[in-house]
DNA sequence: GGTCTCATGTAAATAGTTACATGATTAT
DNA sequence: ATAATCATGTAACTATTTACATGAGACC
């Protein structure tokens, strides 16, 4: 069975924490490795589908009394074997693609006005991010007093919170650099 | 004409430079961008016809005495104009795909011995990143004397290296995390 | 009655990688 | 000779997003 997307595992992966349906595991992944790995429902529902194909997961259709419409996903034991195999494969960086250092490599070509504005923009939306985890970290801590599997999840918050500051820290640099920049030249662009 | 790929302005950029071949925009590319960046021969070409098409660059066959099959490009007017454009959009920010976090992230399903090997291996790789970036740093910084374009490309390297910095410095306190965990329960899977 | 959220899914477009085919030239 | 590099390009596949279609139940 070697032609799963990379959707497969994810999923397999969250559906260990409990029988899911798509809309669910949406939310669950938007709520958690959002940050460095998100899925569409694009991905989510044909991947769902082929887990089923290949008894990955079962389907329990919840529509009995008054229920409305709702496919509920349950891991079974063959896609836990596949989760296990998925995570003995070393993992492999892929390089990102970030776009404001695109514009600022070519920064020459345009104004220092307009690069200024969209490292602040940048660093507003580092400084909501960084935000958001500093909410998320007590609710993680707590949880790891009883659980060993919290303790995964603050690792990969560390990373991001990190990061974050790195490049905050970066914008900041850079600000001043670019100040630099428009008082050589005022009238550049 | 709305339906350019977003290769198309990364190409555009490049050919400011001066006018080169589809595989000469490779290597450059390799050369600077690649860490947030890059581009492959599959996209480059295609970006080239359809850059032609529409008159952003412009062809000349190089094949005269001796010289082997080799099509240099060269930016028009109407690209600069192109390229412009591009530059006053906005960047928007796209979500990195970070597999090691993701595994880690399940890493309550594996042994701590397999997740400290994929921390290991991704601090190296930050490592010899990190070096090259101390390598290109004093060209750069060198270039920068007479010409304002090298301290633009200077602000990138100095986000990598700020980022990889952020990575190793948290590949450290995990590697600690997880030999605690380890400790915690060695028998554990 | 209207809007919000729940909920499933598909279609189409865009993005991007990889592998292949081809062949010339240059260095060992 | 033969391996590496120069050089162009395509085909097939994989990945991913976005927008749309559909409709039910909940809340105001």
């Amino acid at each position: 069975m070697p032609d799963l997307p990379r959707t497969a595992p994810t999923l397999l992966g969250f559906l260990t924490w409990g029988p899911m349906s798509g809309y669910d595991l949406k939310k669950v992944i938007d709520g958690s490795t959002r940050n460095f790995w998100s899925e569409s429902y694009g991905q989510i529902y044909p991947t769902l589908r082929r887990l089923l194909e290949r008894g990955l997961v079962t389907r329990s259709d919840e529509s009995g009394d008054s229920a409305r419409k709702r496919h509920v996903y349950a891991i079974t034991e063959a896609g836990r074997d596949e989760l296990r195999r998925w995570l003995e494969v070393a993992p492999e960086r892929q390089p990102p693609r970030v776009e404001i250092l695109l514009k600022l490599f070519f920064g020459n070509q345009m104004s220092c006005a307009r690069a200024i504005e969209y490292v602040e923009t940048y660093r507003a939306e580092l400084t909501d991010e960084l935000e958001r985890y500093g909410e998320m970290r007590p609710l993680l801590e707590r949880a790891s007093d009883n659980d060993r599997a919290p303790r995964f999840w603050l690792m990969t918050l560390r990373y991001g919170e990190r990061n974050c500051e790195a490049s905050i820290a970066w914008c900041d640099e850079v600000l001043a650099e670019l100040a630099d920049l428009e008082q050589d030249d005022p009238h550049r662009d």
